[in-house]
RNA sequence: GUGAUUGUAGCUCAGUUGGUUAGAGCGCCGGAUUGUGGUUCCGGAGGUCGCGGGUUCGAGCCCCGUCUUUCACCCCA
């Protein structure tokens, strides 16, 4: 017999890590539900080309892919063999496990054009797969929670997101963290202003690496992908907007930039939406404007977002932006989009790490029903039941044994309360009510009970 | 995909230059205690030392492969 295994970088949840996970879960969707955002599920595997040359090359490498059912080799040829492994993949593999779930929202969205009200506002909460190799925060199955706004360019949905990302994190217990926020127009327009125009893609990558291998390492990086020494030399103004508030960032960006009209209009764009935040009345905003901020997937192309927790080593847990033309792929150009990502596996290890969850998360069982006899269940029945309809998680124990073995129940499950029920609560109908923290214990009615419950 | 790293009881870990029958703490089960848990005392169960091969008279320990864990790079939630 062998012993059974996971797969790699794949977990199971017990009773208490998912009552945790509700939690998170809970809270975001009420976010959503709250900013009018509906209901959405696809399934967990795509066609292969719906999903390809969406993530970039990078991207296309830790799609999973499924081989075709039956004897998905029957067909291969000679030839197809010789032909390498790289072109045998789509003969044998029509289907892969999604990647996000942004593409196969624009999917269903192109799917659908005719049916949904624009602007179409939904969210969608399920697992996504890479085949990356597993370490701290990564893992190859996780759950994403998105809300996204298609069918219009207004910055409000900009100004939303960033409400709703302050909103989820204060609601989950996690007051310290750092909204960033950065605009793909910029981008290009440094990558025009230093000379290199177009080349924002090779430029992002070093940038975004910034604050983690500093400023020498990231202009190395660059020379070795090319860069001149004249574009490398003028790149040297981004490296001053550290600590700045984000006006004083603007400001200067606007300067340095002057010569981009491109820069000038994601300049522009992210004003406007700090103007709409602002509107909004949103009090001690956590948003940083960074221009080095770049996010990899390849589709943005207005605001980019990220929200990491500090005071942890844990990645960005959260990350989005605005999308022009993620539909154009699938046949429905112009289409505009913008949405956001909760990471609920990174949020977990954070909230985890940083002892955030609530008492009331690990909550299961509130009260355990403990007969010492057959008689007792004609109490304990009755009483179980009024418990169940007050909305008060309760159980009792079946079997009948022994006292000590149901309060280890009890206690293994971490319930408070237990009612204890012998010959004379039968007879006198007073129930005894014991606090499996404090061990008090007390005489009271059914209805104090209840009361005491609530 | 590149480079490291880990694996011994349910959990956390010992295990000497390779040497008899692989240990501890916690947890679990039973009893002390047939109407009261957490404390205490007594007893008990539980291991193909990740898996496969090799070296050796002899391998938990050395070598090779493989899976797994963790970490860095790449990239990312």
């Amino acid at each position: 017999m062998q012993k059974p295994t996971l797969p790699k970088g794949t977990r199971d949840f017990g009773p208490e890590q998912m009552r945790k996970r509700l939690f998170i879960f809970n809270t975001i969707r009420q976010t959503f539900q709250r900013f009018g955002f509906q209901p959405l599920e696809t399934p967990s595997m795509e066609n292969l080309s719906t999903l390809t040359g969406k993530y970039g090359d990078e991207g296309d490498q830790l799609l999973f892919k499924i081989l075709n059912s039956g004897d998905f080799a029957a067909s291969l040829t000679d030839t197809d063999l010789q032909a390498g492994s790289k072109k045998l993949t789509p003969k044998i593999a029509e289907k892969g496990l999604r990647y996000d779930l942004t593409v196969p929202f624009a999917r269903y969205v192109v799917m659908n054009r005719n049916a949904l009200t624009m602007p179409f506002k939904r969210y969608q909460m399920q697992p996504v797969w890479r085949a990356d190799r597993p370490q701290k925060g990564r893992y190859r199955e996780f759950y994403q929670c998105d809300a996204d706004v298609v069918g219009t360019d207004s910055l409000v949905c900009e100004a939303e997101i960033v409400l709703m990302i302050h909103e989820v994190f204060r609601n989950l217990g996690i007051q310290d963290f750092t909204l960033k926020l950065n605009n793909r127009k910029i981008l290009a327009g440094i990558a025009e202003v230093i000379g290199v125009p177009g080349q924002e893609g090779l430029l992002s990558v070093a940038i975004d690496k910034l604050d983690k291998i500093g400023k020498e390492k990231v202009l190395d990086e660059l020379r070795e992908r090319g860069f001149s020494e004249t574009a490398v030399a003028g790149l040297d103004p981004i490296f001053t907007f550290n600590e700045l508030e984000t006006n004083q960032v603007l400001e200067q960006l606007q300067t340095w930039l002057s010569a981009s009209e491109t820069a000038q209009q994601g300049i522009a764009e992210l004003r406007e939406t700090l103007q709409l935040v602002s509107q909004y009345g949103l009090t001690d905003s956590r948003v940083e404007i960074d221009p080095t901020l770049a996010r990899g997937l390849s589709y943005y192309t207005g605001a980019i977002f990220e929200v990491k927790a500090n005071g942890v080593s844990i990645g960005s847990v959260s990350g989005g932006g605005r999308y022009d033309n993620l539909t154009g792929a699938f046949g429905m150009p112009g289409l505009s989009g913008v949405g956001i990502s909760f990471g609920v596996d990174r949020i977990y290890d954070v909230m985890e790490e940083l002892s955030l969850f609530p008492a009331s998360a690990g909550q299961g069982t509130q009260v355990l029903i403990v007969p010492f006899d057959r008689e007792a269940r004609t109490v304990g029945l009755p009483l179980l039941s009024k418990l169940r309809e007050a909305n008060i998680a309760s159980e009792m124990y079946p079997d009948l044994t022994k006292v000590k073995k149901m309060l280890d129940y009890a206690n293994a499950k971490a319930i408070t309360y237990v009612v204890l029920i012998g010959s004379e609560e039968v007879q006198t109908g007073i129930l005894s009510l014991k606090n499996m923290i404090t061990g008090e214990q007390k005489k009271a009615t059914t209805e104090e009970v209840l009361r005491l419950m609530q």
